[in-house]
DNA sequence: TGTTGCCTTGACGTGAGCGTCAAGGTTTAG
DNA sequence: CTAAACCTTGACGCTCACGTCAAGGCAACA
């Protein structure tokens, strides 16, 4: 399949799978005329990089699973540097929750004097 | 006080400190040569604007908490638009909260399978 | 033949909060 | 007199994951 059918069965942009190409998460055959080719198996890796992504890992993070899945493996995650990521990521995530837990007592405790307003409704996040 | 006096005091740097002028969140006299001079009172503003950054509100966000100690009141946060600010602080951080507990899960099951292996040190944390 | 819809590379823009020069003026100590 | 240590404005750099043109080639359909 060519870039614009492997966008939009992966729910992405031909932009985003280029960049991933440029920063070698992502390789792709070439036809005559010059246009990338995509097999089922790079649809699989662009999956595994936006699960990555959903976690708060970042393209370099995933570098690890990606080449664990080109190494043959079944799952992106069996292989040792890719678990190394999770570990980090897993400890990053530790803190995080602390900090958050630190800040949100902290802004209960200021917010607690009076309260008499409307309540906004929050529109984007921030976090991982 | 001149602007290096200032950020000394305050902790930060003269580059933070004209970042702040130059978006309208702090104020200063010039002198006869063109320099900067600071009050004690400005220096309650950084104080305050660097309060608000550690619990991860944006510049932005501090803008009502400055109008609130330029209006005379004795702290930031006791006008309406500082307190919104809060408010939807707390969103954000309630709803960041949920996610990175889902995270937290999801990392813990996919590391649950094996685990033979060196923790590494965290360096760099994520997060509001 | 023309139009539409793919595709290519390349290059600049985005946001947040500054860091880091560059090029120069001012003040003070030696 | 000069060097150090301040100060000024202006402008570009940085991170990250792309978005958004620009300028053009290729393929299919009317």
């Amino acid at each position: 399949m060519r870039i614009g059918e492997l966008a939009k069965r992966a729910g992405t942009t031909t932009r985003a799978l280029r960049f991933y190409e440029s920063q070698g998460l992502l390789e792709a055959q070439r036809t005559s005329n010059g246009y990338r080719e995509y097999s089922e198996h790079d649809l699989r890796l662009v999956r595994e990089i936006q699960s990555l992504q959903a976690v708060g890992l970042s393209l370099e993070d995933a570098r690890p699973f990606v080449a664990c899945l080109r190494a043959g493996h079944e799952s992106g995650d069996s292989c040792p540097d890719s678990r190394a990521v999770y570990r980090r990521k897993l400890a990053e995530v530790d803190a995080c929750l602390e900090r958050l837990q630190g800040v949100r007592e902290f802004l209960l405790a200021r917010l607690a004097f009076q309260d008499p307003c409307l309540v906004p409704e929050p529109k984007e996040f921030l976090c991982s």
